[in-house]
Parts: C-alpha cells; sequence; structure tokens
DNA sequence: TCGCTTGCCGAAACCGGTTTCGGCACGAAT
DNA sequence: ATTCGTGCCGAAACCGGTTTCGGCAAGCGA
C-alpha cells in the first residue's frame, strides 16, 4: 500500500520547502481504507455507504486534501478549466472591459474549483488553430466565446467535435447553443423613443460591424424605436460597419452633409461614437447642444468626452460570471437550449443629449457656414 | 459539491467524433519501440542512439503526436502553464493593456507549447490565496507579478516556496529576482527637460500610489529632469498618490489654488492626468494653452481629451513576450539574475504641451479671477 | 436451512506519460 | 579466451488519480 510512501527521500531542495501535498492515498490509508474507495466516496458514488461518504468527505476536508485536477484528467479527460480566445483585433469595442470579463468568470470559475486558460490569437485563422490545440491537448473543457458572429465557424468547430461552449451573444443559428447576451436591441429602441420624446424627428443610426449578430439587432431595435415613437423611418440616416473613432467619423461626416442632417444620431458602438465628436468640434459646434448623440458599450473614454457621451451601460462583468457559470453546467452535461439568458444594458445619461436647439434646415445652415476645413483629416 | 456525480451515465453523444488522439504507444507501436525509448528519444535521454532519436523524432511529427501536458505533469510535476493573477483594483491603470498584455504572453507562449492559466482576485489577500491554490494543485509552473510592489508579499511567498517568478517592474529587495522594467523614471526626467526646454520654471509633479517601486523611480527621474535642466526643485509642487481622474483632479485643485501656481504638471499616471483637464475646464482655461500637461502610460482615453494628452507610451505587448520568455527559461532553470531587462517609453505628443503663455503671477491673477465654483464635484 | 440478492468495499487494471533498473550485445582490455 | 565496461534499449515501477470487477457478509424470501 503505501509503504513505498516512507521512501520519497531525495528531498526537494532544503531552501524551498514546498510542502508535499497530501494524495488519496495518505487520505485513504489515514481512514484505513483504499484509494478506490475514498476515490468513490468523493465523486458521490451510489455504491459507497453514507456513513463512509461522510467519514471521508470529513477527513479529506480535514487533512485539506484536493486532488490534482490533471491526474483526474488523465483518466477523466477532464481538465476542470474554462478556456478563453481572445481575437486581437484593431477594433475590440470589448478590450477595456477584459479584466471585468475575466473577473467575472474568474469569480465563479474559482468557486468551483476550476481554472481559466486563456490565450490570444490575431485572425480568425488562428483563433481556430489555437482552439484546436487546447482541444488536442485537452487543456480545456469548453469554450466561452466572445464576440459571436452570425455565421461563426468557432461554432462549426465545436460542434463537429462536441465540444461544449457558450456564446457571449446570439448567432444565426442557435441549434444546440447556450448564449448570454444583453439586449442591445431594447436599448437601441429606448435610445430612439428617449429623443423622440425630446422633440428629435430626424434620428440617424450608425451601426457597427455587419458580421456580428448584434448588428442585425441593433439596427431591428432602432427601428422598432422609430415606430413606437411614430418617426418614419428614412433609409439615408443609416450607416454601418463602424467600430472605431476613425470610421464613426466617416459616418459623422457624410450625415452632417446631408441636406437635410439629423439632429441627433444613435451610435451602436461607443467608440464610434467618439468619432462624431471630432467631427463636430471641426465644425465649431458642440455635441448635446447642436447635435444629440447616444451610444452603447459604456466605455470609460466615453466619460472623457465633451460632453461625456450618453450611453447604454453593460454589466460585464455579470457577464462573466454568467457565462461562466453556464460553461460548467454546460460541461457537466446540462442540455444547452435551457442556458441561456439576456439581461438589459443600462442607460447613462452623462449630458450628450438634449431637446434639438434647430430644426434639421437650419442646422444644415449652420452647417454649411462652419468652417470650410470639413475634411475629415488623418 | 459533487451532487450532480449521481447522473454519470447518459454515455457522450455519438455524433461528435472527437477523433481518438494518438498517444506515445501509437507512436512505440508504430516504431516497434516501447514508451520509455520513445519517451526519453523526445526528451534528449543520452542513452538513447542518434539513430534511434531522429528516428523516433520524425515519425512521431509525422504522426502528429503530441505528448498530453497533465500526464507528463502528473510525474514531472511540469504543468507548462503560466500563472498571471491580476489584482482587480478600482485605480488599475493598466486595464485598458490586458488585452495587449496577454497577447504579447500568450504569443510567446503558445510558440512554446505552453499555457497561460488567468485568475482575478481583489484585494491582497485574495490574491495570495489564488496564487497559493494554483501552486498547490500544480496548476502553474510559475508566475508574472504585474504590478510590483515595493514590499510584495508574493515575492515572499513565491520565494518561501521556491516557485519561479517574473516580475513586471522592480522591487527594493531584488534578490532572487527576474524582472522586466519600462524605464519611466528616464520618461519622467526627459518630461521634465522637455518643458524646462519650452521655457516653464514652475514644474509640478502628481506622482502615482506611494506603494509601487515606480513611484519612487518617477520621482528620482522628476528630480533628475529639474537638476540637469537646471530648475530648482520646490516640495511644494509635488503631490503623490494619484492613480484615478479623481484624485489627480484633486491633486491639480490644489496646485492651482497655490499662491505661485505651476505653468506646467507631468504626472506620473495617465489616468491622474484626465482629472486635471476637468479642473482646468471649469476655470475656463484650457489645457496645453494655460497649463502643459504631460501624462504617462498612454492610455487610450488620452487621446479622446481636449487638446489630446501628451503623454508616454508602453509597448505592453512587447512586456508580455519578454516577461513569457523570461519566465519559461527562469523555469527550465535559468539563473533568475541574468533575467533583467529595461525598455524605455515612447514619447507622444499629442498638444497638452507648449511654451508658457502667461508666468505663473498672470496664472495665477487669472485663476483667481475665474469661476469661483472651484468645488471638485465627484 | 438454503440460495439469491443486495449493499459495500477491496483489488487491480487503467489513463498516458516518465524514470529507474537491468540485461543483452559488442568492443576493448587483460 | 575471459572479463569488464559501455552503449542502447526493454521491462516494469511509478505518478495520482478513476473505474471495473469481483467477493464477502448481511438480509431476504422460500
Amino acid at each position: 500500500m503505501g509503504s513505498f510512501d516512507e521512501q520519497r527521500l531525495p528531498e526537494r531542495q532544503p531552501a524551498g520547502r514546498r510542502r508535499p501535498r497530501i494524495t488519496i492515498s495518505d487520505v485513504s490509508s489515514a481512514l484505513g481504507l483504499t484509494k478506490s474507495t475514498v476515490s468513490r466516496a468523493l465523486n458521490g458514488y451510489p455504491d459507497i455507504s453514507s456513513t463512509t461518504r461522510e467519514r471521508v468527505r470529513s477527513t479529506a476536508a480535514r487533512m485539506g486534501y484536493r486532488p490534482l485536477s490533471h491526474a483526474q484528467a488523465i483518466r477523466t479527460g477532464r481538465a476542470r478549466a474554462l478556456g478563453l480566445v481572445i481575437q486581437i483585433d484593431d477594433h475590440d469595442a470589448h478590450r477595456p472591459f477584459l479584466a471585468d470579463f475575466l473577473a467575472g468568470i474568474s469569480f465563479v470559475a474559482s468557486g468551483e474549483g476550476w481554472t481559466i486558460t486563456v490565450a490570444t490569437a490575431d485572425g480568425e485563422a488562428a483563433t481556430l488553430a489555437t482552439m484546436r490545440r487546447l482541444l488536442d491537448e485537452h487543456k480545456v473543457d469548453g469554450f466561452i466565446l466572445p464576440r459571436t458572429l452570425i455565421e461563426d465557424p468557432r461554432i462549426t468547430l465545436l460542434r463537429s467535435q462536441d465540444v461544449p461552449f457558450v456564446m457571449f451573444g446570439r448567432t444565426r443559428d442557435p441549434a444546440g447553443c447556450a448564449w448570454y447576451d444583453i439586449r442591445s436591441e431594447d436599448a437601441m429602441a429606448d435610445a430612439v423613443r428617449r429623443l423622440a420624446s425630446l422633440g428629435h424627428r430626424r434620428i440617424a443610426f450608425v451601426n457597427g460591424g455587419g458580421r456580428y449578430q448584434y448588428s442585425r439587432l441593433r439596427l431591428d431595435g432602432f427601428r422598432r424605436g422609430l415606430a413606437s415613437a411614430g418617426v418614419e423611418e428614412d433609409p439615408g440616416l443609416v450607416r454601418s460597419d463602424a467600430l472605431v473613432p476613425h470610421e464613426g467619423e466617416e459616418a459623422a461626416e457624410s450625415l452632417l452633409a446631408l441636406p437635410r442632417p439629423p439632429t441627433a444620431v444613435v451610435f451602436a458602438v461607443d467608440a464610434a461614437a467618439l468619432g462624431l465628436y471630432r467631427a463636430v468640434r471641426r465644425r465649431g459646434l458642440r455635441v448635446g447642444r447642436h447635435l444629440s448623440v447616444i451610444g452603447y458599450d459604456g466605455i470609460p473614454d466615453g466619460n472623457h468626452a465633451d460632453p461625456p457621451l450618453s450611453t447604454y451601460a453593460v454589466d460585464i462583468r455579470r457577464a462573466g460570471e454568467r457565462l461562466a457559470r453556464m460553461l460548467i453546467e454546460r460541461i457537466r452535461g446540462a442540455d444547452p437550449e435551457r442556458l441561456r439568458e439576456t439581461a438589459p444594458a443600462t442607460f447613462i445619461d452623462r449630458g450628450s443629449i438634449a431637446a434639438p436647439e434647430l430644426g434639421p434646415g437650419d442646422l444644415a445652415r449652420l452647417l454649411a457656414a462652419g468652417p470650410a476645413t470639413a475634411q475629415p483629416r488623418r
């Protein structure tokens, strides 16, 4: 039995006394049982008497025994690790939130004795290759997929290999998918209604990346908002694929150059909304006074704009918590169709919206009279 | 805890054809050798003939064999994983850079076939507990320590357990420590010299958190800059512990209220510098014109300030790369004293500094004449 | 009283690797 | 020719767990 254990002599470095860890054999011999009994007791097998089970549990806890996850993994194939592959792109709106997102995931995972394995990759191919590698080495038991696409190759991969996963965001074909998402479509509708109730009638929409499912949803939400506010939709007031300030600036330029420019703009992405500030400032006008703006995401940068950007904030930490919880349940065999949740975003008014000071006509004249330097520099 | 385990019957889905992985036995039988020979061949043991070694290597590669890291770990104790515990505080200046930092680490780690295990913790105690847990479960082979403190309990822990680690930032007692750091002290000195060469003579310094080693270094650098520019130091122009906008705002308030206010301010932390913008704007003055400001960190928010904040940018991705590389070497047994590197920060002039328009006296009068609403609102 | 479940646990195989030990063949030294 | 090392590899133990299999004893019905 544990006879060989006595002679583990060589003794690691004399300085670093990394205490020797208690193994399952330590527990079993302390109880006068075998490893197998202890193992089954701790894992809740039904063929262990409840008396024994309790006895094992308590002494294991008292001795501070914790199974080595990779010793388990070798047999069970379970590493007790959640995988997160972050695709590094220039425009990652979620970047400032990564710490909070991780905090949420880590909080739940740690509580369950799981860990998080993260990797980054640039580009879709690298992302898939990285995921394959992690799977191939059994490093992770499942994945959290951030920034879900309408057609997402990651989902295809994981489906084909039958690997558990949960998505942050929805996708086109939800079969077999678990997800958590923010109802940003409701936020967009709410934004329109707010602006309409302030008196705005020409409300523009600048959407995000076309490959993301959220873009569809947010556009739908925008339209729904117009309809419920009784404002007729003008297709000429819609732009898309604005993810970074520069792209938002271009969209703003084209909107402000219209014969009848909008008096308010709803952005699907905060970062793009910040681009509008530049366009407006260049014309000597002021956001919030001459032009109302609402964004979405709640990025901290918006707080330092002038005036600070009104937006819809997302509780990204909670998203991480829920996703981790759901993924663990999924790995344990829960039905993915049962693991679907959404949550609302929270409006934060920081002063970038107000009642329209001028009608579209006056605004157009003002814009035309502005400095002729209306060239997007950069 | 394990109450869910009763239902371990269902047998995984038949659909998912997760191909069976090639093990070392597959390789050995394909070669007509034993596992042990293959293992020793791949691990470079000297008692394998070079002929055999090469034969094993090539067929292993051809078959796509990759050892299961946790199967190895069970014997070797090496998980081939780098640990990163991120302490979540309100003021984390590195937060926006986390993605880049991870990208750097991940790039190197992936290249070597290692993975990254991250966890977050709030507070020092939780950080230490998390590190202990990761060590106890042999989840990681070493740690990257971000944001090194002057007296860092993490170092104490890792030293006592003889666990390899590398630090991002220096510490007071460097014995046995490997590190990578940005010479922010040089940046501070450079900032002072730039301002002095523009004509500034009253230059203030707002430092960061007192527990960080970088605070000492940056203050030293600031002083060195003054000395080399021939400007006499005025202790009344130094503040500290400003890490977030709010704290920077308070520091700015107290500086602007001086009888002879500074005409330029050097901030050790960008986020704090943004607070100064509020104080200046509230007085109807303009950063860059009435008051020059230089920050440090290169946070993206600074780009959207008005005028954008001149600052020193840090290549955080490279920091991640170097730290990962160093940690892997350290784990493989390299001498920590040999693993020490520093790199410079890069100045980015975005327009928040200029020649002083007014002398301190005129500025003071202008400040005194400003709106009396000089209350720092939240 | 006997046989058959059933409950409960021990023994041993197993997972995929690493590492120790020992043995065989061959060449050199005696 | 014998001995002795040495190079090279196989056999088997080992790491710390999990899981299968089988056996013993108690409980039950006949």
